[in-house]
DNA sequence: ACCTGAACACCGTTCAAGT
DNA sequence: ACCTGAACACCGTTCAAGT
């Protein structure tokens, strides 16, 4: 895009390992190749980024920046604020399948992080939630989008490496598991998959406020304190 | 534990493997480093792994293998089978942080996970759900285990790192982030906060399988067909 | 048969030196 | 002020050579 003669920014390398990530996947970001991408030596990156693990966890937040929608994210429904912020962060990242491995493993909290955080946890409030219980509805939302969509994104290339995932399609495994042999051969939409469970999701918490707690199981911790 | 003389295996390396993993994070588990903790080059591994890819690979399924307990897993109440499985893979993730990263984004599909899958859709079968309506149960189980663990594990991680994250707790940032500044103070315990998820996800499922689906939102793929 | 030493083609990062 | 070359301490992996 721009003449490789311009001046380095940390935007023009973050940009520019973005492009990489896309083009070549994870792997192939290396601060030497990089460097090559953007007409320079690898040692130039670091006037402009502190570390390698500075510019991945620059790369996470301009990543889940994407994922809220100012002039989107408040429709009248509180459900449907959830919703689509749900749906978004997961066609963002199914975008670049490359950020979920990423988006998983940092821990660094950045703005657009924050951001997103405030934005469900807003919707929650709003929607009449205790602070104690809008907290735990973060982290169920935040699990739910980052787990499907980890799981989702895993999935192609399972199938490709899996010797054994052939067999079950053939149905040649039946004896030794006999389930997944009889689950594996329907046909399963996947978006359709996780709009199930984001609305499932969405419909327990509506409960978890109104006072009716799922029915328990006797295992875990004991959460009365938490839908107080 | 062996004496350093004896002969390398497949299981001693892999063994060895989880223990440096263990002790000193996946950061530090380098072929080299290996090699030395068993007393013995780094080029000898490759009699017994055939690369360090297959010996990650090697390390999840053994992970996962622990998940499923034969003796426990076949309790009546398919509730209590879904929700055993689900905290016993979430306990055994959070006793080995590392693993959490590795069974995230690792797509090779072993023995183990195969068990596990298998575990989780028989459960299913068995209390009356459709195949069609199984494999999504299987997915969404998968992900709520997955994604509330990565989240959770990278936790205590985040808190160190982020300078605005203190912030947040003495509530400095309460203009810029209200809602998130309103909902961490409080006391939270996360033990909790995964069980009841486990319950609220099962009782999703359960209303599926009983023709209750959830309230739409007007969002994603329509699931008709997933839920017939 | 099993292990090793030297080597290859890479990493991230430092630092003194160049312009 | 900005970029670079050489160097350091690492990687995973190969292959011919040792025992």
């Amino acid at each position: 895009m721009a003449p490789p003669r311009d001046a380095l920014s940390h935007d023009r390398v973050l940009q520019a390992a973005l492009a990489l990530a896309d083009a070549h996947g994870l792997a192939a970001l290396s601060m030497r190749r990089l460097g090559a991408e953007l007409g320079v030596e690898a040692m130039s990156l670091y006037r402009h980024v502190s570390s390698k693990e500075a510019l991945l966890d620059a790369m996470v937040d301009a990543i889940v920046c994407g994922w809220i929608d100012p002039s989107a994210d408040a429709p009248k429904d509180w459900r449907e604020r959830l919703g689509a912020i749900m749906h978004r962060a997961h066609a963002a990242m199914l975008a670049r399948p490359w950020s979920v491995e990423l988006i998983t493993v940092r821990p660094r909290v950045g703005d657009g992080r924050l951001r997103y955080a405030e934005t469900v946890t807003t919707a929650l409030l709003d929607a009449g939630f205790s602070p104690q219980l809008a907290h735990h509805g973060l982290h169920i939302v935040d699990g739910t989008i980052m787990g499907f969509t980890a799981q989702q994104a895993r999935r192609p290339t399972a199938v490709a490496l899996g010797d054994r995932v052939q067999s079950l399609y053939e149905g040649s495994l039946v004896d030794e598991y006999p389930g997944i042999s009889r689950t594996i051969r329907e046909h399963h939409d996947h978006d359709e998959e996780y709009a199930l469970m984001v609305d499932l999701v969405i419909d327990g918490l509506a409960r978890l406020r109104d006072g009716e707690p799922p029915r328990r199981t006797g295992l875990g911790a004991d959460y009365a304190l938490a839908i107080s």
